[in-house]
DNA sequence: GCATTATTGATACTCGGTATCATATGTGCT
DNA sequence: AGCACATATGATACCGAGTATCAATAATGC
């Protein structure tokens, strides 16, 4: 998956350097949601010497590529999640923070009966679902 | 709509002070999306004295009393919209920034279906659509 | 290998929102 | 109407996410 980044950054015509490397390899061994917060600990932690704008930076060109979707969490806070460069929504898990991905699974019928209801011309829709992954429902 | 508000605070079981009774007003004469940082311009065109940190603390109230919500704007800033306190969605004019409510026009069988592909017991969603409002179609 | 140009990290800054705290003001009681 | 007391207020300082700046550095094309 690091390697997809990598991949899509190259094709998108920007630099492959030191730090982009690392950081799509930090982004790879995270699990579910992160913050750019937690990404920079953990360069901080492996003293890779990487400044808070540079994270900034690659989540900002990951996310225009589409493989990182920046998401509101219920509490108000935003973090990061690495996804497929198509259109989608996210499933979070309220407890562990995993993530998956759901394609369109019958939204475009609801936006076609708001945009009938209100007579608005539906441009853009975010959908977010928020519950329990089997893992958790299980283990609690 | 004021009144409402302020209603709710009173059911709520708050002080139905000054600041807070001139703010519900300018939050009256808003229409559409406004920011925090609205609402004290606002304010503060009129002189009326009134603290960032209450303004800032009305808003969180009216958001639990479910009067006001807090929206994440497609460009990621966010924002807020004064709404009916009934689980809803909201559609916002990417022109004029108008906002309306549509209940729940089908989310329900979104819902149902994404559960049962990916075995997550969904809690909570959040949609948002964002387009063009009826006036902004024709006046463009 | 070298020149060019994008990228980097340090630093300072902005902006939305929160914590603190002494002062002011609604509210319930009489 | 007046009082006591808790709640709310505004000033100020603070916090954390994200952005601007800029001289130093490193990836690429030749």
């Amino acid at each position: 998956m690091a390697e997809e980044m990598l991949d899509a950054l190259d094709r998108a015509g920007v630099r492959l350097t030191g730090p982009r490397r690392k950081l799509a390899a930090l982004i790879e061994r995270r699990e579910g949601h992160f913050t750019a917060a937690d990404l920079l600990k953990d360069a901080g932690r492996r003293r890779m010497g990487i400044g808070r704008a540079t994270v900034f930076r690659l989540l900002e060109l990951l996310s225009e590529q589409g493989l990182v979707e920046r998401i509101d969490l219920p509490d108000g806070t935003h973090a990061y999640i690495p996804c497929e460069p198509t259109h989608h929504h996210h499933l979070v898990c309220l407890n562990c923070g995993a993530t998956t991905d759901v394609d369109d699974c019958g939204i475009a019928a609801v936006t076609r009966e708001a945009a009938r209801r209100t007579g608005f011309k539906i441009e853009q829709h975010r959908l977010e679902l928020f519950g329990r992954c089997p893992d958790c429902r299980s283990a609690n």
